[in-house]
Parts: structure tokens; sequence; C-alpha cells
DNA sequence: GGTCGATGTCATGAG
DNA sequence: TTCTCATGACATCGA
């Protein structure tokens, strides 16, 4: 409700608290609200030399209508009706409590002095006189008025209440009815922080100042929201809203607490009409919608797709599709988020073999799986015949009339297994020479996973291979408890399951092996490599040790050459040899010597 | 009809 | 204990 009122307050918030500061302060002078409005300063101007004379007898006054008004209060209040009254009061006639007041205000009111400030005004403003004459003031008693003005944009406030001002004015004029807005001053004074900045509701009290509804307005904070709110909305849609919302009508109070708890939730910032525009078409949809499920329901599948919305989820219609529909998201979902559980080979290397869906359809990167993807392609993996493949089981439980849905893909099925036996055979027989090894492979894939869904078939398996080879532990498991199913059909489902993941398993595996041949093909020719570039190392290296041995004997020789003993006779190599010492000097040490040496040693 | 390659399946062990 | 994965072995199918 608030929200639906930000937008008017946020609009002439400021002006009003401008008029509110001079009205306040022009309060002795028995001025009103309208008196800083441009258009009616002309009017006050003549109308205040009167107020002046007659304030004393207003202020009397005053005190007498404070004391009705307490009064009137204390008895709503006691009844415990005082909200729910003055709420349906209001609503549901806004317009008609306008005239209503008017009325009961030139009666209770001084209706001559009234007639004599209208006369007035129309002499003096004529051209006001035939607006005010044509406001929708004076015929906001028409609700179609009151709702066109209070359906209006929110930005529209300030267009609404100029032409609802005039009325004002020309009330305003009346003794009495200065006399009101000063008898309202005081509450005024308490809630025109909190609600007299409202534009709609100071129209909506102040054009029409009865005697005591405007004050209750007023004096209720939170009436006025209601009270501002519900007009807004057409008649006829307050029977849909009763619908939508129990006890919404039952009373204002009851109103205010829906209304003031779905506020928050949609209306954050919707103004009113927006308020309205949002629920009532949804309300008139749904309503439709329940309404008239019956024509839906015999067009066919389009029809009941619109109407599995508004059906509940566990119609078998729905049930299917949620077994069914669900899945297929999560599985698909999970597949592109999970490649596969399988190890990191088969993620990157084998698209096809990680998730043999994916796989399936995935492009054959390797030619080990290239026949695979071949045949998943346009094999029972495929997407479409996941689809089919989902819609088997389905057609043959859903317990549910609604055999539109399930005619179709179920005919499909029916159509296409046929086909693609009639297309093997046809391949078989009418190409004379063999088909490609993809082809080859295809088939065969073809032929293992109809076998396969043929079993599940058999034991009306209302899953899909795919789901129940790809689907997590969790999903698999909650899908299984989802459905009763026999202990045949357990035992089909797990072996299904193992085998599948067996077969990608096989296959990473012997991809992997293939891997491991390739890497060892690769690693027995490096080894071979460098095992020539080491045989010819070594060959390289021996001939040069054999050239440095030759290079060190002949300079062995050269040196002993040199030497001579002290008569001059050069050693001979036979007789010493030339011995080195860990610290580098060179000795010549004999032969014999050295032999007798080591014999004594 | 035997062989070979590809694939599926089973059994088994490891994590 | 159960599940999943990896892998050897075997079976099947088609060329």
């Amino acid at each position: 409700m608030m929200e639906i009122e930000l937008p008017k307050l946020n609009s002439s918030q400021q002006d009003m608290d401008m008029i509110d500061i001079l009205w306040k302060q022009d309060i002795d002078l028995g001025a009103g609200r309208e008196v800083f409005d441009v258009s009616y300063r002309q009017k006050e101007h003549e109308l205040q030399k009167q107020r002046a004379l007659e304030e004393e007898k207003r202020q009397q006054m005053l005190l007498e209508q404070e004391k009705a008004l307490l009064a009137q209060l204390q008895l709503d209040e006691e009844t415990g009706e005082f909200v729910p009254r003055a709420v349906p009061s209001r609503q549901p006639q806004p317009a008609t409590d306008t005239p209503s007041e008017n009325v009961g205000f030139t009666v209770d009111g001084e209706a001559m002095s009234f007639d004599e400030c209208m006369e007035l005004l129309a002499q003096t403003f004529p051209l006001v006189e035939a607006s005010e004459t044509a406001s929708p003031c004076l015929g906001t008693s028409t609700p179609p008025t009151a709702n066109s003005q209070l359906l209006m944009a929110p930005e529209q406030p300030p267009l609404v209440q100029t032409p609802l001002l005039p009325p004002t004015q020309k009330t305003w004029p009346d003794l009495d009815q200065a006399w009101m807005e000063l008898l309202s001053i005081p509450e005024l004074e308490q809630c025109l922080n909190m609600q007299m900045q409202e534009p709609s509701n100071y129209l909506s009290t102040n054009p029409v100042p009865e005697a005591q509804d405007p004050s209750y307005g007023l004096f209720m904070p939170g009436l006025p929201d209601a009270v501002v709110t519900q007009p807004k909305c057409p008649p006829e849609f307050m029977g849909n809203f009763e619908v939508s919302f129990p006890g919404a009508a039952t009373g204002p109070a009851n109103l205010l607490s829906q209304m003031s708890l779905k506020a928050p939730d949609t209306a954050v910032s919707a103004s009113p009409d927006e308020f309205c525009d949002i629920y009532y078409p949804d309300l008139l949809s749904t309503s439709k919608a329940t309404e008239t499920p019956e024509p839906c329901s015999t067009v066919g599948g389009v029809c009941q797709v619109i109407e599995t919305p508004s059906s509940s989820p566990l119609e078998p219609l729905d049930v299917r599709e949620f077994s069914a529909g669900d899945p297929i998201m999560s599985k698909s979902e999970m597949i592109m988020e999970f490649p596969d559980s399988d190890s990191g080979l088969s993620l990157d290397a084998s698209p096809n073999i990680s998730s043999p869906e994916k796989s399936m359809f995935g492009d054959g990167s390797l030619g080990f799986s290239d026949s695979d993807m071949d045949d998943s392609d346009s094999g029972p993996g495929s997407e479409s015949d996941y689809s089919e493949m989902f819609s088997l089981p389905f057609s043959t439980t859903s317990p549910s009339g609604t055999t539109t849905t399930t005619n179709t893909p179920m005919s499909q099925r029916k159509n296409r297994n046929p086909k693609h036996a009639k297309t093997h055979l046809a391949e078989a027989s009418v190409h004379g020479k063999p088909p490609f090894t993809k082809d080859k492979a295809k088939r065969r894939s073809e032929s293992r996973l109809s076998r396969d869904e043929q079993r599940a078939k058999a034991l009306q398996i209302p899953f899909t291979v795919d789901m129940i080879i790809n689907l997590p532990v969790d999903d698999f498991n909650e899908m299984m408890s989802k459905h009763q199913l026999n202990e045949p059909q357990l035992a089909l489902v797990r072996d299904i399951r193992r085998r599948g993941k067996n077969k990608v398993a096989a296959q990473n595996c012997r991809k992997r092996k293939m891997q491991n041949i390739v890497g060892l093909e690769c690693d027995l020719d490096s080894l071979k490599e460098e095992r020539e570039r080491l045989l010819h190392e070594k060959t390289e290296n021996s001939s040069s040790l054999r050239q440095m041995k030759q290079q060190l004997n002949t300079l062995y020789l050269e040196v002993f050459s040199l030497l001579q003993d002290e008569q001059g006779r050069p050693y001979s190599p036979a007789d010493y040899s030339l011995q080195q010492t860990s610290d580098g000097n060179v000795f010549l040490v004999p032969r014999v010597k050295k032999t007798l040496i080591k014999s004594d040693g």
C-alpha cells in the first residue's frame, strides 16, 4: 500500500510540505490548503473577508465538531468496525460518497452561504464556473470518472488534482466547508506528516469535506492507503481479487492486512494502477485457465502445453514431463558440466567415450572412436532418439488420457525403429559393395543400443538407456526412487548401467592402450635414436683414445731419449721407467729395482 | 572357413 | 559394503 502511494507522495511532497508550513502559519487566519493554490488565491481574497468575520464562530464550531468526530471515532472503535467500515464505505463507492458528502455538506452546512458563494464565484470567475460545472469532482459521483482518474498513472496526479480542486474551491468558500477544513487541523497536525502529503488522499478528502468520513481517512493513517488504492481497481476485478485473496473483501482490516502483505512482494515499485494491472491479468488468466480446461484438453497437445502450467504437477502428463523433461535437461546440463566420470584420458581424448551421449554426438577427434561418433549421430544415442526413447516408456506407462502428447513421439518412435531396421536391411541388401567401416560400426552400435532399448521397452522401463548410463549416482538413485520398478526391471536397469559404464570404460581402456602403444612406439624410436647416437659417440671416443695413447707413447719415448746418466749414456726404457707421484713430480725408476722392491715388499 | 580388427561383455582387482 | 573404474579375457560381428 505504501509503495503504491509513494509515487504520488513523492511527486508533490515538497509542495505539500510548503503548503503545510504556510498553512499552519495561517491557520489562525482560517486559511486552507487551497489558499496556496494559484487557482484558489483569487477566490480566497474574496472569501477571506467573510472568514475573518466568522472566525470566532468557526472556532466555536470547531470545538463542537471535534467533539462530534471524537464521538464517532469512539463509536466506531467500540464496534470494532471502524477500520473495516471506513474502508469499504469508501472503497466500493468512492465516487458515490463524494456526492453524498456534497449533499450532506450542503444540508448540514449553510446551503445559502454556499449558494451565495457559488453565485459570487460564478460572477467573478465565469470560466472557472464552467470548468467547475464540468469538473469531475461534481461528477465524481460517477464511478467511471473516478476510476479513470484513479486509474491514471501515478505520474498524473497533478493533472488529476487540478480538475478536482475547483470543486473543492467551490465548496471551500462555504463557511462550513472552511470550518470543516479547520476542524481537521488537529488531526492534520497529527497525521499531516504521515498522510496528508498524499495528493490523492488529500483530494479524496478535501474535495468532499464530508462531515466525518474524510476526517476518518485523515485520522486513520492506514486507511487512506487502502481507500486510495482500492477504488482504482475496477469493481469487476474486485471479484477476482476476492477470489484470489480470500477474505480480502470480508473486511477492510483483512484487506489491509492482505494488501500490506502483498504489496512488498510485487508492488514495490509499482503504482496502484500497475498493481491492478499486474494482479488482475494474472488472476484473469488463471481464472480463465482454470475455467476453461476442457477446450484445451480437447484441442490437443498444444493446448495441453498451455494447460500444464496451471495444472498441478502431479498429473500424469506432468509426471511424464517431469520424469522426462527434467532429467533430460539435468542430464544435458550435467553432461555439459561434467564431461564424464571417466579418467582424464577419456575427457579430452575421447568425447564419445567419456559420455556416450555427448561423445557419440561429438566430433570424432580420434580415429578410435570415429565409428562411435558416426553411429551416434544417427544412432539410438542421438538426441532425437533420446527424446523418443524418453517417450517410449511414458507412452506405455502413462495412465492419463492425455495421449496426444505421447502419441506423437510414440508414433514417431514406432515408425523410426522399423525404419532403422529397414534402412539397415536396405543398406545391406541394396548396396552391392560393403558400406564404410563407420557405417558398420554405426550399425553395430545401433544394434547394441537397440538391444538395451528393446530390453527396456520389453520391461517398460521408464528411462532411457542414456539416462540409465550417464546419470550420476545420486540422480540415478533419485530417478529410480521416483519410479517403482520390479526386480527384473531393476536388474535390467542395473545391467544396462553396468554394461554402459563398462563399455565406456572398455573404450577408454582400449584407447589408453592404443595411446600407450603409440607412446611406447615413440619411446622405442627415440631410444633407438639415442642408441645410435651413443654408439657413434663411443666410436669417436675410442678413436680419440687410441690417438691420445699413441701421442703419449711417442712423448714418453722422447722424454726417455733426452735422459742421460752421469756418464752421459742414455737410459734404456727397458731398464727404467718414468713414474709420476701424486704431487706431480716425475721420477726415473729402474725397472729392476722396482721389481726388486716389489719382490722385497 | 580361417583370420583379423573392432566392439561389447564379463570377471576381477583396486581405489 | 557399495560403487566406479581399469583391465584382461572372451565372445561376437563383419570384412
